[in-house]
DNA sequence: ACCTGAACACCGTTCAAGT
DNA sequence: ACCTGAACACCGTTCAAGT
């Protein structure tokens, strides 16, 4: 008698849309940006790669709804009473700090210019810039200044966090392993990177953002 | 009598690690960022996949060589005499346009973190800061800002021009779309997405840009 | 030393077939 | 309507074998 193989276990609840973008945010969380596969998803899913086509269109618009779902929740959570100021400081650290604890929304933003995300994030900078009485002919320029800025900063965390992850560093040694590599650049010809390397291990990445935003913030001040 | 199948045509000159990514350049300027294979490439060099790992570690170190070789050629291009300020801008824009002529090269860039193509923009930014009179202290800090933000404007311009030819689009067909995507969002949630749509077709990305430099630079003089 | 190209271990995506 | 999973058309990378 033909026994038939062990059925792959059952899952629960149907499948969905929501289902399938935790799922995917797990596993990009746990795994990284490369970890995210239609095979890996569809195997902690219990279900086989082609359902998942029912729910979601593709990858890209899959990563770019998990990268939605992290920002919504970025963006929607309540702030303080505070300056217009700071509340723009309090909206990029909130970024920052997302980006830091999911290294792949740095570079999914990057790849969905103009798509939800982004917009959630202008839209939060944009109204403070309002409230701060920047003319209104300025006001693209501005929040795109902004927004250029975060994403740029996040783009090379993110890329920080990756390459670190694929030759199996930490953050320090990571960090050690660039500030050694500008150091035995010519003398002559890098003169800079390498008077800059020294203190290099030792700076706060957070502070170093947030200092960027004052710069952009005190020359909207002028 | 058996024949041998017509031979490949011999390529003249050896293959090297010059004439690899002299090739890969060609090959991302015409078929974009998806169009650099292993496969193409050896094709058009006339060798199999296997003979250019001979020259070149992997994929990604070929697309940071080539990214490096447009932003050297970049970076080296003489600049007239002008103060701190202005150079910067020239220095800004000179990426800006080069990215703008080749946009693999903004997402090639934010791939490759602290790698020679990131440091040889920050090499010349930072002298500038220097001769600005920025503080030491503030020195790393005040370029990572210029730098970040630089890289951010690429990346995104990089995204824009990936995502209209995927949809077959030209820039003005696409900014379009976006903008009628805007347009589209509710009124109660986006009132700045909104507002800003509008003016969004219109807008030159280069003053933009630009714009952005000119806030940071005055949040440096103050 | 340098090149060849078949083979390996993956991908995203599709689609006939099932329920 | 929703799911299954084999199949398709690709990838990057390796490696025995050639010159």
């Amino acid at each position: 008698m033909v026994k038939k193989p062990a059925a792959t276990p059952r899952r629960e609840e149907s499948l969905s849309r929501g289902r399938i973008i935790e799922a995917a945010i797990a596993l990009l969380d746990e795994a990284g940006e490369s970890g995210l596969t239609f095979r890996a998803l569809s195997q902690r899913l219990a279900t086989g790669p082609g359902a998942i086509y029912w729910h979601v269109a593709n990858k890209s618009e899959l990563l770019t709804a998990a990268c939605d779902t992290i920002v919504a929740r970025t963006m929607d959570a309540p702030l303080a009473d505070a300056t217009p100021e700071d509340t723009i400081r309090a909206i990029a650290l909130g970024m920052f700090d997302a980006i830091d604890e999911h290294p792949w929304v740095g570079s999914a933003l990057t790849h969905a210019p103009g798509q939800l995300p982004v917009i959630r994030i202008l839209e939060r900078l944009g109204r403070q810039l309002q409230a701060l009485g920047v003319p209104q002919a300025c006001q693209w320029r501005t929040v795109s200044a902004l927004l250029n800025y975060i994403l740029g900063v996040g783009g090379q965390n993110a890329a920080n966090r990756q390459f670190a992850q694929a030759e199996g560093l930490d953050r320090t040694e990571f960090l050690g392993s660039v500030a050694n590599a500008w150091s035995d650049l010519d003398p002559d010809d890098y003169p800079f990177a390498r008077s800059v390397a020294g203190l290099f291990p030792d700076h706060d990445d957070r502070e170093d953002f947030l200092f960027g935003v004052d710069l952009i913030l005190r020359g909207v001040g002028t």
